[in-house]
DNA sequence: CATAATAAACGAACACTATTCGTTTAATGC
DNA sequence: GCATTAAACGAATAGTGTTCGTTTATTATG
């Protein structure tokens, strides 16, 4: 095929479909999403810059989807609202998650997001030193939760008996509700260390 | 050559030198693996279960150099043992998570610690139908940090003029001494919290 | 309107990757 | 001493990401 008169790509159709793809639960690959797109691989590389490229395109996408705009008002509801945004982001695309980490964030709504973040704790009053290495926690803790979303039903097979796994592992919930009571417990946790480092803080 | 009277390879040795391939910050992969050794890619399928047999084996060695054997005492002190563990893992070996994560544990030396983990919190008063949840926030945390450390210099990359984050990300430390720090804080916020919980549980 | 420049697709080619297969050689057990 | 097994090999396969040069259609300029 020449040149449509419609282009049949563009940069958020490629990330649409490489979203997709990846939550099909295929592969991601550059050859996988051009015959997704019934396109051929090397037509992608007008509109787009490479694999990298395409993987930080989708996180702008999902970041624009899951992210909260402006997110306003406490410190602590900033960062409610953006953990749960990227709960919901890795419990409905877990299979991206291994795409995105340690990969240089330069996407400009994702960017604009965590300065959200860093914002409302700096007015809530943790002190700048503090603020970048909270928001390193959370992320820390975010990611852990999407790899977690990710993970295998069986995220532990012990091959003898043991002391305590198997029990709890034999009663405990699975899947998704399984996720979602481990993202519930994390955040309860992570929000009281941190209103009561708060507090210590402001009693000095 | 032929078989040769003594084992060029073993499954510890392919481990080993997989190790220390992924150290030096080359792409992990079987063909470079078998140029490391001295020995063509095929052979290995002598000794080992192709990739992510490899990566099995790779966890298990490290598991076996880092994770406390029997760790004993109180609950927060095996919490602590356990996420130094880890995080001397990490991070001396930071290239290797991105391999680690989302596969099913196998091996029986991190299973062992895993279980050792959950026993502690069952012994330290932390109900059933909640201690897996707290393994699994443990872990969630571990392996962000883990990420963490694994993630390039520069984590964000604003393209355009922020509100704190240019700020914060110019006044903050850089590296491995980063990385400590966010530990440090991320792990006293998470004992904070637990501790706080158990006296709320048994405060009922 | 003609012509040049550009945008967008194509197919072919390249250098990899992980894996499988059949073969050869050396060591071992009965 | 002979059959079996273990362990290496090379060749082959199918797939990967990427680059390159070419063709075609649309657009902008004179």
């Amino acid at each position: 095929m020449a040149r449509p008169k419609v282009p049949l790509l563009s940069a958020d159709r490629i990330a649409d479909a490489a979203i997709d793809l990846v939550d099909s639960g295929a592969a991601f690959g550059v050859n996988a999403l051009a015959r997704s797109l019934g396109v051929t691989p090397s037509s992608l590389y007008n509109h787009v810059d490479g694999r990298d490229g395409i993987i930080e395109l989708m996180r702008g996408r999902l970041g624009h989807r899951y992210l909260p705009e402006l997110p306003t008002g406490a410190w602590d509801e900033v960062v409610v609202a953006t953990m749960q945004g990227l709960r919901r982001l890795y419990a409905e695309h877990p299979a991206i998650v291994p795409l995105l980490v340690g990969k240089t964030i330069t996407d400009d709504t994702v960017i604009a997001s965590y300065d959200a973040l860093a914002s409302a704790l700096v007015e809530g009053g943790f002190p700048d030193d503090e603020v970048l290495s909270v928001v390193a926690v959370l992320d820390a803790f975010a990611l852990g939760f999407g790899l977690d979303y990710a993970s295998p039903d069986d995220i532990w097979q012990p091959g003898a008996p043991t002391r305590s796994l198997d029990r709890l592992i034999a009663s405990a919930e699975r899947g998704d509700a399984r996720s979602d009571r481990v993202f519930e417990l994390g955040l309860e946790l992570v929000l009281d260390a941190l209103r009561l480092r708060l507090v210590r803080l402001q009693g000095d």
